[in-house]
RNA sequence: UGGGGCAUGGUGCAAUGGCAGCACACCAGCCUUUGGAGCUGUGGAUCUUGGUUCGAAUCCAGGUGCCCCAGCCA
């Protein structure tokens, strides 16, 4: 009996690579990662490359990260690093990284190759004329609502040069003689062509800028369609895989790889990860951190990895996530709920047990000794008996949670109220006997008696109690910042919006009056922790010894508020 | 009046001619020293019309709906 393991990339993906492997296209397999250095990756970059990543390893193949830095106007080095730190976090490995800047001088002579060939050429139209000459889509497109049919392209004045008089202004192109703008190597295929791209699609503008790599050594520089699938190619890059809208580029990658009789790279697409409630637009997300209305590009509410991350979340949860959603070819929108469940799942597992109360309230024990201070023992994780246990100090004076009390409780509340007895976790059943309140009418102290026979928690009698609540001695406590996150957007789809109308004001609630059990003084940063009954959190970047700072990650699910939620619609 | 892609419960994914299943969400219950976790159960889907077949989510034909494409972005 051998045990298949499950294979991690779709069947579609799986079935194209065996066959090409079978029929002999390709021998072995070679995956490449390729984002453009001009942002932060976010958890929708994360599908593509975890593709990308396990159809290598599934094969027996390996990885290349190569960065598309075909654009100097836009990518920086910077993230080129944040993306490489980002990746290996995620546990991705790749065989070495490479840039398409590489490719530069080597794309230069498959260029001149098409030229000689008479499949280029040099136009000197403006880009209106380009643009005006290349036709349009039907009415009924986006782009056109007036435009009553479609038209095909008409062929450039420059579109028949000879290939010598090509090859000197493209060579001139090259070195820097004409501005920028003032023309641009084509390639020669089909103006009428049903599909665009193949309107004799640019393959070098020219650009002056600086390149993070090259230094001013180029002044033209390879649109995506000239690059990409060459690069593929000159990587010896078997599978190029990539999102569902590269599918009507496709004929063009083939078209040049074979005019070119370069190594036969394929390119399959899948559909792209989306998010409810995440913003995915890079330029959308820029705003958020430009505006100030996130702090950064590493704002635990942004589902960047940056972000994810830093509010908390594993990098098994987010792999967890991207394979368990799965992939295909149908456009979808993944709830959040899900990223959120699979988040609960991993720390559930993995998270140490603490007490910490959020919102205080003092409790004041009145038959319990002045100074007399007790320790529980309390269980690190019941998910896990390796974790063991641990000492949580236990005295006359405790908070809890607002929450946790209610002078007039409501139905089904099962907390403390005058008159009930209740749980103080690890500790002992008390009984709420009266409160103290402020001028205002607060209350400012809810007193109790406890019964010493239940120490640990438990009855000898076999009373039961119907709720525990946690607690945090007064004396021993810890003080720190809680923050506790929300939905950064009011809407599912916040790509599609008007960005000041969708942003929520309460995705960020800072509570400075936290008070937590001693043991979390020793919380590093790779820690995760439940607080118990009230979600997952881990200590903050900002966080210091004289300031502790800790995040929500997520909540625990909460059927007490499901079901006070339910009274009020009702 | 172009080209391309995609249609399975609310959401995402399976079923590769043979009992439509899983996860999340939802609802009901059990259990519980976390109103957590866990467990049990209910409801709910093959876009449509026709065809092939003993048998169709799957194959064929037509229709419908949604998405992508006119950057010197990637």
């Amino acid at each position: 009996m051998t045990e298949e393991t499950p294979s991690k990339i779709p069947a579609f993906i799986r079935e194209a690579v065996a066959e090409d492997l079978k029929n002999g296209r390709f021998n072995y397999v070679r995956t490449r990662l390729p984002p453009e250095p001009n942002g932060y990756l976010h958890i929708g970059h994360v599908k593509a490359f975890l593709i990308d990543y396990f159809t290598a390893q599934e094969f027996g193949g390996e990885l290349y990260l190569r960065f598309d830095d075909t654009n100097p106007s836009k990518e920086e080095t910077e993230f080129v690093d944040a993306i490489e730190d980002d990746a290996s976090w995620l546990g991705i490995k790749w065989a070495k990284v490479t840039f398409a800047s590489d490719y530069f001088d080597l794309l230069y002579d498959w260029a001149v190759r098409l030229v000689q060939m008479g499949f280029a050429y040099v136009d000197d139209q403006t880009q209106e004329e380009m643009s005006a000459s290349r036709g349009t889509l039907p009415k009924g497109t986006k782009w056109s609502e007036t435009e009553s049919a479609l038209k095909p392209g008409v062929d450039s004045p420059y579109r028949n040069r000879s290939v010598e008089e090509n090859l000197d202004l493209l060579e001139r192109m090259k070195n820097g003689e004409f501005a920028e703008g003032s023309r641009v190597l084509r390639a020669k295929i089909d103006m009428a062509h049903p599909n665009i791209l193949l309107r004799d699609p640019v393959m070098y503008r020219i650009m002056n800028a600086h390149h993070h790599r090259t230094g001013d050594k180029w002044h033209i520089y390879p649109m995506y369609d000239w690059s990409h699938g060459q690069n593929d190619s000159m990587e010896g890059v078997t599978h190029s895989l990539c999102s569902n809208e590269y599918i009507i580029h496709r004929p063009l990658y083939e078209w040049f790889l074979q005019k070119l009789e370069a190594f036969p790279s394929r390119q399959i697409e899948f559909s792209r990860l989306n998010l409810t409630y995440a913003m995915m637009s890079k330029r959308k997300v820029r705003k958020l951190v430009e505006e100030g209305i996130v702090r950064g590009w590493d704002d635990p509410r942004l589902t960047t990895l940056r972000g994810l991350r830093r509010r908390g979340v594993t990098p098994e949860a987010i792999i967890n996530f991207v394979t368990s959603t799965g992939e295909t070819k149908n456009d979808s929108y993944v709830e959040m709920a899900q990223l959120e469940a699979i988040i609960r799942d991993d720390l559930n597992k993995r998270a140490a047990r603490r007490m910490a109360v959020l919102r205080p309230l003092k409790l004041v024990i009145d038959n319990y000794p002045d100074d007399m201070v007790e320790e529980m023992d309390a269980v690190n994780n019941p998910e896990d008996p390796s974790a063991g246990t641990r000492k949580v100090p236990f005295s006359k004076v405790v908070y809890i949670e607002q929450d946790d009390f209610r002078e007039t409780p409501p139905p089904k509340y099962f907390r403390l109220f005058p008159g009930n007895e209740v749980r103080l976790r690890y500790g002992y059943l008390v009984r709420c006997t009266h409160v103290v309140k402020d001028d205002a009418g607060n209350v400012t102290e809810v007193h109790c008696t406890y019964d010493p026979a239940t120490k640990g928690g438990d009855a000898p009698d076999g009373r039961k109690v119907k709720s525990t609540i946690h607690w945090v001695s007064a004396a021993h406590a810890m003080k720190a910042e809680v923050r506790l996150y929300e939905q950064l957007f009011t809407v599912e789809r916040p790509d599609d919006g008007d960005l000041d109308s969708i942003i929520n004001p309460n995705s960020l609630e800072a509570l400075t009056d936290c008070y937590l059990e001693p043991a979390l003084k020793n919380a590093s940063l790779s820690d995760r922790i439940q607080f118990e009954r009230t979600g997952y959190f881990c200590l903050d970047l900002d966080s210091t010894p004289e300031k502790p700072i800790f995040n929500r990650t997520v909540t625990l699910k909460d059927s007490w508020a499901k079901e006070q939620k339910k009274g009020q619609v009702e």
